[in-house]
DNA sequence: ACGAACCTGTTGACTGGTCAAATAAAAAGT
DNA sequence: ACTTTTTATTTGACCAGTCAACAGGTTCGT
């Protein structure tokens, strides 16, 4: 219902080679975007956690035990996040704490019966995800997917790109 | 200083063929956060937007004109959260709305000059950072790489994999 | 032509996430 | 020994994002 709706896309000739709707970061996070959206609704329905929490009772649970730095580094999200999340999950009795001996600054996390019970649950439910969200892709593709993304995540951390 | 560091460690082998940790998804999470965090930080630097603002005013940018829903589409972000966006976009006079005639409903936006210059600014510097994180990259692993998220974009927006 | 369903955009209330500073403990350097 | 640096976690203030409800406007079916 309009007219001429590019007068100046035209400009974009000039971008030299990449236009901006290939950017790989816009696309991914669209994508990114749709997932978590679906894996919230799941979880949520299914057994009552947030995105967020169900990953630190994931790590907790695959690792049987963690400290919070540990998470941190695993999904780069943030420790003040990740605090108050672990919080309402040892209140809510999901995960236990103990400090450790010789470094007083670390809590080793394990995961409670309770904690344990949801886990328990939820991992074949994710699976069950998983494997429905590869379900059209080959072996190779999501390999070098994951090479990608491998790659990408080295890129970010050499910042030296920019001055 | 802990006994045994696997007591339910070993139940993983239980988890049929799919460590957690190889989950497409929290892996994209990771990469993501750090791109993430990398873009916000360069663009707070250089034009002095957020992400969300920039991916706003880049959109509108390609397209000449667009309209709100179109970037909800493209982005699949809140459209609450993007009308907010948009609301300090226009108050600090980047972006320029337009009734549509026929369809009183559609905002037609576009950039004001000051938003153009800001847009051109911005543009080459996006640019650099999308060569440089390609830059390890050969041109079939992105073709693959945008297959695969085409792909899982798709499933998830078939829902029928649950109940 | 009339109501039902649908689309566009806004708002409010609430939750989640980010940034930066603070606290506290260990490790490294001198 | 003692300052400096690094690491682990917490806290507070603030901003971004989600959900759900709403107000207007359009389209479609009968």
């Amino acid at each position: 219902m309009n007219k001429a709706d590019k007068p100046q896309a035209a400009a974009h000739a000039s971008f030299g080679k990449l236009p901006l709707q290939q950017y790989l970061t816009l696309r991914m996070s669209r994508v990114q975007a749709k997932l978590n959206a679906q894996a919230s609704q799941l979880l949520r329905e299914t057994v009552g956690l947030t995105l967020t929490q169900w990953r630190i009772v994931a790590l907790i649970g695959v690792a049987g035990q963690t400290h919070l730095s540990n998470i941190t580094k695993q999904t780069a999200m943030d420790k003040g996040l990740l605090s108050r999340n672990l919080k309402t999950l040892v209140a809510n009795g999901l995960v236990l704490t103990q400090q450790d001996e010789a470094d007083q600054r670390v809590q080793h996390l394990t995961l409670s019966p309770d904690g344990q019970a949801i886990f328990d649950r939820a991992v074949p439910i994710t699976q069950r995800r998983q494997a429905w969200l590869r379900q059209d892709l080959t072996e190779e593709e999501i390999q070098t997917f994951r090479q990608v993304l491998d790659k990408l995540e080295i890129a970010t951390e050499k910042r030296d790109f920019w001055p």
